[in-house]
DNA sequence: CGGCTACTATGACAGCCGTCATAGACGTCA
DNA sequence: TGACGTCTATGACGGCTGTCATAGTAGCCG
């Protein structure tokens, strides 16, 4: 809500990525980013010569390296890090937000994804980038957790695909039901392949 | 790509799904539309008095009960029905797509999810509701398969978002990867559940 | 035949969009 | 001081959008 003080272009970024994860990207105006940061309109050519498609990459790209950031500072916040603790935190993160601020906004590289993938190639290529620096930064954290490398990318990409789908689901039903659902249910599943690499039975406690 | 050959008004809805699906729901035209289900623009008016947001939410509901009636026939196909093996084909129908037709297209439910539940409440209403639909069937599924019967809707909750975020994640990437991916390691926890009621783990094969 | 309903056809409208052209403000450096 | 680069300001343009108004056609029924 709050625009914090940092450089005009910076903060047109930051709001092209807010509105676009609440309106979507066809919906969401230049104009309206420029108002949004409180830049100038003019600006705008100035910054982001590449037009709207400029500006939309690097809302996508901003998501990107936030999301990967986040992983690393839910890893250093967990005492005893486990795969299934960090995916409750990445979860948490949704469900306070949906709990505190409403359903306004989702998954700005899912809206990108859904509404550029099929028209404009640079923002699906960082879409991927995207959803790639994401798992890549999952995966990190698991090996780290014990997980064996091998697994770790598959699972990271499991624990992701779970979440936005949880999110589409949590935002269509304004619930967070999905989301807490997911965090559950693959809980066990993940600490599993933390302890156990061949199978995940036998260790036991 | 063909369109079939049945009533004007359905097709429309259909040409439509399949537009949103492909383009987001901002970017799909009335016009594009008629032009698709090779109906006259004049039907449009007619057939749907309540403008875009009626045909896009007939579009969602549609793909809704699509969605549903999928699940019962890949039940049908399965000779020894278990959970892990539904998934399986459940995600089969996506990469099958992919690999014939190319990445053009995700699911319109999550299409009208994204540029629309922030805007169009009827539209975020049908789409919760072709979710739910959508969950039910699954649920039902399973619980046939032996599924305790409250396991069964967060089970399905899981599939679903799974499968959704991965469809996300392939379209970016332009690879089945995702898919293939959740559908291999949710599979065993799957199985698990309609074999061991109690956890999951004891019961052996 | 007239009358009615279902559907089609098409032009117009206001509004928003991204982009561009042009001009102005402001600081810095020579 | 004057010139220059950085940034701002604003109006205009063409194109597309959803929607509406109006008129037309086709077929059935009496």
């Amino acid at each position: 809500m709050a625009v914090p003080e940092r450089a005009p272009r910076e903060r047109m970024v930051f709001s092209a990525a807010q509105l676009i994860r609440r309106d979507g990207v066809s919906s969401t105006g230049m104009r309206d980013v420029a108002a949004h940061a409180r830049a100038p309109r003019g600006s705008l050519q100035h910054y982001f010569p590449g037009g709207k498609e400029q500006l939309v990459n690097e809302a996508v790209g901003w998501a990107g390296r936030y999301a990967g950031d986040r992983v690393a500072r839910f890893l250093a916040a967990l005492p005893e890090p486990t795969p299934g603790a960090l995916f409750a935190l990445m979860v948490r993160q949704w469900t306070d937000e949906y709990e505190s601020h409403g359903f306004g906004g989702g998954c700005p590289v899912a809206a990108a994804t859904v509404d550029r993938a099929g028209s404009a190639d640079s923002t699906r290529e960082a879409a991927s980038a995207a959803f790639t620096g994401w798992t890549g930064a999952v995966a990190g954290a698991l090996t780290g957790m014990g997980v064996p490398v091998e697994r770790a990318t598959p699972l990271a990409t499991l624990m992701i695909s779970s979440l936005e789908g949880a999110i589409l689901i949590a935002r269509a039903e304004r619930s967070v039901r999905a989301l807490t659902t997911v965090a559950r249910e693959l809980g066990p599943l993940l600490d599993a392949a933390a302890s156990g690499p061949d199978s995940g039975r036998g260790t036991g406690e």
